[in-house]
DNA sequence: GGTAATACTGTCCATTTGGACAGTATGCAC
DNA sequence: GTGCATACTGTCCAAATGGACAGTATTACC
């Protein structure tokens, strides 16, 4: 694979620019005028070069059809939006997401598996399951439905709020291990309505 | 805000999936074609509509300039590749990406930071850090460059090898507090590479 | 010295494209 | 009935656009 040069990587990340910030594909002439060439003849050479190198694909003769190969890659690994809830509402029903505090923006490679519609994510208040790593601030991503296996930290909903509890199975029973000193240590599981299981944690640490 | 009609849906879609597929955003001309319209106008007509409902922007004049509002919002939030090392290599020229294992592609809101070109991230292994909730399996996205503050976690090159320290000041000196026992608990922090200042956890939870 | 790639200016042209306008028909609210 | 949004067909046009071609200059490589 050659490389780019100089001019050709500038006009290679000036067209990912304008199309990763939502913009319409820049035409030939635009890119002539953003890097002040008298010619458009001159962006149409670099084009036909990144083309030839493999960085770009243009359907011929087709207005602003110019396509980054490398972000038609990350395309296919879109951002899935998730529901983030301060806490968990009862219901789940379809305006699911509306009630969500707001959405956050994860990739699939990113949590390990395809987010589905009962997927949602949960801030973490408190240090309850300090024990199990989660610390105060951290989103959990959770999948509602799913049957829990003993070990797998559930998310229950206790008084309308949600807490994150440790699905256990003592004598053969189901139950909620409290992390959280607040609420009584063993809970039968079937008493409380299990909102998901975690799949995943997300941890922003100060700048 | 008007809800939409289910022809200006379909339309509405169809310019989604295109554009999310890499491909050009479509013409009118192409939207009448897909929708087996004889006439144009009538693409433009609901093109006109959907701007009306605020769901699309268009730039006048220009070919293929239909941008997807709600699309927008998701592009800002855009996920960004960063490199993904089982162990940081010694030096850090422009080759970086392609020293790296794999890359994850992350969001910006999901680590709560714009990646830059100092940004990558780090499978953990080993128990080395769980006193600082940090896990065997984790991946830590880290920052190279910026002196770290008491107390961030940073990631040291020893015998080659990276680990994951605590960054600490004692009696006005820095050090790095090694949570492994195998290390020696203090070490003068300019005897060591510090490769980055950690600042998200990413944890993928089993099934 | 010759060849090729890069890096432009400048021009001409066919095609693509969006915009405007004229017209038809349907359904719905008032 | 009137007005309005929807949902089209059909036509004309100016502007935007890509493609091809002619030409110049520089640099690197053989």
């Amino acid at each position: 694979m050659h490389s780019l040069t100089d001019q050709q990587q500038a006009i290679r990340d000036f067209i990912e620019r304008e199309v990763t910030a939502g913009r319409p594909c820049p035409s030939q002439r635009e890119i002539a005028g953003h890097f002040g060439f008298a010619s458009k003849t001159a962006a149409a050479c670099h084009v036909r070069a990144l083309v030839k190198k493999g960085v770009l694909a243009v359907d011929a003769g087709k207005a602003r059809s110019l396509q980054l190969v490398s972000l038609a890659r990350a395309n296919r690994r879109a951002a899935v939006e998730i529901p983030l809830f301060g806490s968990i509402p009862a219901g789940f029903g379809r305006d699911r997401e509306e009630e969500a505090d707001e959405c956050i923006p994860v990739t699939i490679d990113s949590i390990g598996f395809k987010p589905t519609r009962n997927t949602f994510a949960l801030r973490v208040s408190g240090d309850s399951m300090m024990g199990k790593h989660i610390l105060d601030g951290d989103i959990v991503v959770l999948e509602h439905g799913p049957e829990p296996r003993p070990g797998q930290v559930v998310a229950a909903l206790i008084d309308r709020k949600s807490t994150l509890k440790t699905f256990v199975v003592k004598n053969g029973k189901p139950f909620l291990k409290a992390e959280n000193p607040k609420y009584p240590d063993l809970i039968p599981s079937d008493e409380l309505m299990i909102q998901g299981v975690v799949r995943a944690v997300l941890r922003r640490l100060e700048k």
